[in-house]
DNA sequence: CGATTACAGAT
RNA sequence: CACAUCUGUAAUCG
């Protein structure tokens, strides 16, 4: 439907680069038939899976903070991907992972966030493992789990409530807020239930076992609890709470699930003696709501669920918190939203009668998502004003930035446009003080504006540059996921990725093969980039290189403080780079003809030249 | 079209 | 000083 929007997956371009696609989808294929895992230690050692595992925690937000170790990604980048490999192979031949720092984040609330994060090494160690647990967990989670799980998304999540609400006509929804779930994920039971997925390799058990009792600064050995913060927890999270997903759904649909499901269980007495009853859970990692049809059934699914996670699970539930809300009556929260039911206008249907009982779906932001919006636009506005004069255009750019995504973000509330009019009122002061003296008739229209808010009635301009109106946006309905995407096979990845260019992906899988001895992991993986970049032709010629031609240059030399950045690298002839480090004029004469350059492309050599800080040709 | 970086959101 | 995962959008560079 939407198939040339710009569909792009990084991850599962990372996965060509290094060709292991394969791997994870056999992995994948393998536990959708209900195969069992035994040795899955060789495919986390694999030489590809760890260094695909470097190339996806290079640049994650947290990669030059250090670990208790006081190392970052900085002292992992510099080694050679063998000496990388041979590192990882070694720490999991007797693995004693590192102790986990502690640190207390601020939650949008107020509250506080405890994280654990551990060293930069077993952040590495914990990517290898996941990328081999992944495709297994995907082929037995629930079609309507959405959080930590690639290509769901929160909106998804909504699509399935606005769906469950108006076609299912489910208007009774039970919230259940588990107590401090991260921290009190049971080891034991998580073991278990990996062992229930089909994961049935013990060293890495072993492994996983020892990683969750690695030891916590100021508070020791834990005995429960998965560290968020941890590359691993959010997976190990959904197989705890899936096990949950399979069970409300056993309530309603057959005997086969509800059997394996309900065994050897007393907790739910209050379903027992009835028969299914029709309830529907969606959830977004630990926030889930269950929708029913009847007060009654939903007083009893909430008891039962309730004993349920304690007996099953160990865990706790805030019975505070946790609360039964009848979606005609009242608005039920979640993932920054709130929404209800509304019976149609009967006007405009020609029979009456079949729709005196058609609810439909009103949604807005929730109380919170509202007070940090407008704490969000207060902020950018007063950085616009109390900014350095120079910063002006990159402060407006922010500002427009943050409205920006704000729209994109709560669009799929169905009254949304009348909860951005109250933010525009609540903030229509601070905006007029300090935009008064930027204030200009006319100015420079980006082509994002223009499309998406051009026909506003006025755009006003700061600085000459355009802003976003802020009472613009219009309701978009959320898209429903479809389950045939998916990551892990041929026929899913084509609704959601591009492949390569058969020709690239071929070359590149031999420059993989064949990395420049004694360069560093970062060089080489950002050599990937660079080739796949240019699409395999040389920066200075334009022509299609063959793979033993391919030479990456340092723009700045290392002798002269260059790095091994992908933006310091950059991929020329092999002929080329002779050309750009060489002072002989006989041979500088023989390679430009040899090469057949023109200006153009003698012009681009001295560029590169003078920042080798040699004479130019 | 390749990569990177900025913004937004959920947990 | 503040981690992780997932998602969406835009801008920049070649």
């Amino acid at each position: 439907m939407q198939s040339n929007k710009t569909l792009k997956n990084d991850s599962l371009r990372y996965n060509e680069y290094y060709d292991v696609q394969n791997l994870y989808d056999e992995l994948y294929s393998h536990a959708k038939s209900g195969g069992k895992f035994s040795n899955l230690m060789d495919k986390i050692l694999h030489k590809e899976n760890i260094l695909v595992a470097y190339r996806k925690i290079k640049t994650n937000n947290g990669s030059l903070t250090a670990g208790h170790n006081k190392h970052t990604i900085n002292d992992l980048e510099k080694l050679t991907p063998d000496e990388l490999v041979l590192q990882v192979r070694k720490r999991l031949a007797n693995y004693h992972p590192h102790k986990v720092e502690r640190v207390m984040i601020p939650k949008a609330n107020g509250k506080l966030r405890p994280l654990g994060i551990p060293t930069i090494e077993d952040r590495l160690v914990q990517q290898c493992i996941r990328q081999v647990l992944e495709p297994i967990c995907e082929a037995k989670f629930y079609d309507y789990s959405f959080g930590f799980r690639p290509n769901r998304s929160t909106t998804h999540a909504m699509a399935r409530c606005y769906h469950l609400m108006q076609r299912n006509n489910l208007h009774f929804v039970v919230d259940i807020d588990i107590k401090g779930f991260f921290d009190n994920v049971n080891h034991g039971k998580l073991m278990k239930q990996l062992w229930h997925l089909g994961i049935r390799d013990k060293t890495l058990l072993k492994l996983i076992s020892k990683m969750l009792k690695a030891e916590i600064i100021g508070e020791g050995i834990p005995t429960k609890g998965t560290p968020q913060g941890g590359i691993l927890s959010p997976l190990l999270s959904n197989v705890v709470l899936n096990e949950l997903d399979w069970w409300i759904h056993s309530q309603w649909n057959g005997m086969k699930t509800r059997h394996k499901y309900s065994e050897g269980i007393s907790v739910n007495r209050a379903l027992k003696s009835t028969k299914l009853k029709e309830m529907h859970i969606v959830r977004y990692a630990d926030d889930f709501k269950i929708f029913c049809r009847t007060l009654k059934e939903a007083k009893n699914i909430k008891i039962a669920v309730t004993q349920w996670l304690q007996e099953r699970l160990h865990l706790e539930v805030s019975e505070e918190k946790s609360k039964i809300v009848n979606l005609k009556k009242k608005y039920s929260d979640f993932l920054g939203f709130k929404m209800k039911v509304v019976r149609k206008g009967i006007k405009w249907s020609a029979h009456k009668a079949s729709c005196k009982d058609k609810f439909t779906v009103r949604s807005h932001m929730n109380q919170k998502a509202f007070d940090q919006t407008v704490n969000k636009i207060k902020t950018a506005v007063k950085q616009i004003q109390h900014g350095k004069p120079n910063e002006l255009p990159k402060n407006i750019g922010i500002y427009n930035a943050t409205i920006a995504g704000l729209h994109n973000y709560y669009d799929t509330a169905t009254h949304i446009s009348k909860d951005f009019h109250k933010v525009d009122y609540l903030t229509i002061k601070i905006r007029k003080n300090r935009f008064k003296d930027l204030k200009t008739k006319t100015g420079t229209i980006s082509k994002f504006i223009e499309e998406k808010y051009g026909d506003s009635k006025g755009i006003h301009y700061l600085c000459k540059m355009a802003i976003i109106p802020l009472a613009k946006i219009s309701h978009k309905a959320p898209m429903q996921f479809t389950q045939e995407i998916s990551s892990y096979s041929e026929s899913g990845r084509q609704l959601i990725h591009k492949k390569l260019n058969s020709n690239i992906e071929f070359k590149i899988t031999l420059l993989m093969r064949n990395p420049v001895m004694g360069e560093t992991v970062e060089y080489n993986d950002n050599r990937l980039s660079r080739f796949s970049a240019q699409k395999g032709k040389c920066a200075v010629t334009k022509m299609e290189l063959e793979v033993n031609e391919v030479h990456c240059h340092h723009q700045i030399p290392r002798h002269l403080g260059g790095d091994d950045k992908y933006s310091n690298l950059i991929i020329v002839h092999e002929k080329v780079h002779q050309l750009i480090h060489v002072v002989k004029n006989e041979v500088i004469e023989r390679l430009v003809t040899e090469l057949n350059l023109n200006d153009d492309m003698i012009k681009k050599v001295n560029t590169l030249r003078r920042k080798c800080k040699l004479e130019t040709i």
